[in-house]
DNA sequence: ATCTCAAATGAGAACGATTGTCAAAATCCT
DNA sequence: AGGATTTTGACAATCGTTCTCATTTGAGAT
């Protein structure tokens, strides 16, 4: 029900494809996050055609494959970045978007615990802080 | 565009009503996160007849002026909880699903200093975490 | 109590992101 | 090459949420 394995790291068995490379490409091109849509219409710019749908199950498949990042904005849209090395966290502004990756030490020992304590094992963690920065609060 | 006022506890000039007070009433009962359709299909069957539209529009009200905590779920659905509540987190098992509220301090206190940091302001945040409880993973 | 006017409501249409459908095309395995 | 299986693409369908606009309601003046 979950699609989530044992191994998390696990590719699966799934099939290279040309749109699945184009895809990633668009994704590795950018440090920020983009929408489903906004990455098709660069694929699409770029001159790959790639249908719609095809972008949406890729981007599900490599997220659920902890391939890239996806969160969602405060609008409620899925929102992916290719995954850059070391685990973080984000700070993002729901004014303009921006993101800071911030790290948090502090928090990972907390879950560890907190987890450890009611039993789980196999842990990971989702925090996103959603908030004005300084240039559009001003 | 946002909604975001200078003055962010100010009621506006907000007219009270039966619908409004419905909403605010189901909303009081539990201390669970509730999407605007469940909320409104609570208020049908306490015999409240209140328009979905207006259940929609009375909740982004109250979140806009801060009465209301609003998140969005894993799915991008808006979920709402009455703001007194105390904050708290999930510890979601992968398996079978329980779910153990935790509160964390902690995490709390980073949260803030880290957005403060940055510079921001306004900030909210989400945390879940994920892993095998106890039971289900042996 | 009545009148007036802006705010609030309700019903349903409209919208936008995402998912489902299914025949055609691509990939893998032998 | 040949057949099973996965992936794709175009488009229909879903689902949460927002918009439209005619109608109702609340607050203050008369």
């Amino acid at each position: 029900m979950t699609g989530v394995q044992e191994r998390a790291t696990s590719e699966g068995t799934r099939r290279p494809t040309r749109q699945r490379a184009a895809v990633a490409a668009v994704l590795a091109d950018t440090d920020e996050f983009r929408s489903a849509q906004e990455l098709h219409a660069l694929l699409r710019e770029g001159g790959d055609k790639v249908g719609l749908a095809t972008v949406y199950r890729n981007l599900q498949a490599m997220a659920a494959d902890g391939e890239i990042d996806m969160l969602r904005t405060d609008e409620g849209e899925a929102v992916y970045r290719a995954c850059s090395t070391g685990h973080h966290h984000h700070l993002v502004c729901r004014v303009c978007g921006r993101t800071v990756e911030v790290e948090g030490p502090t928090v990972e020992a907390w879950a560890t615990r907190v987890s450890a304590e009611h039993g789980f094992t196999e842990v990971r963690h989702t925090l996103e802080i959603f908030g004005t920065c300084a240039t559009c609060s001003r």
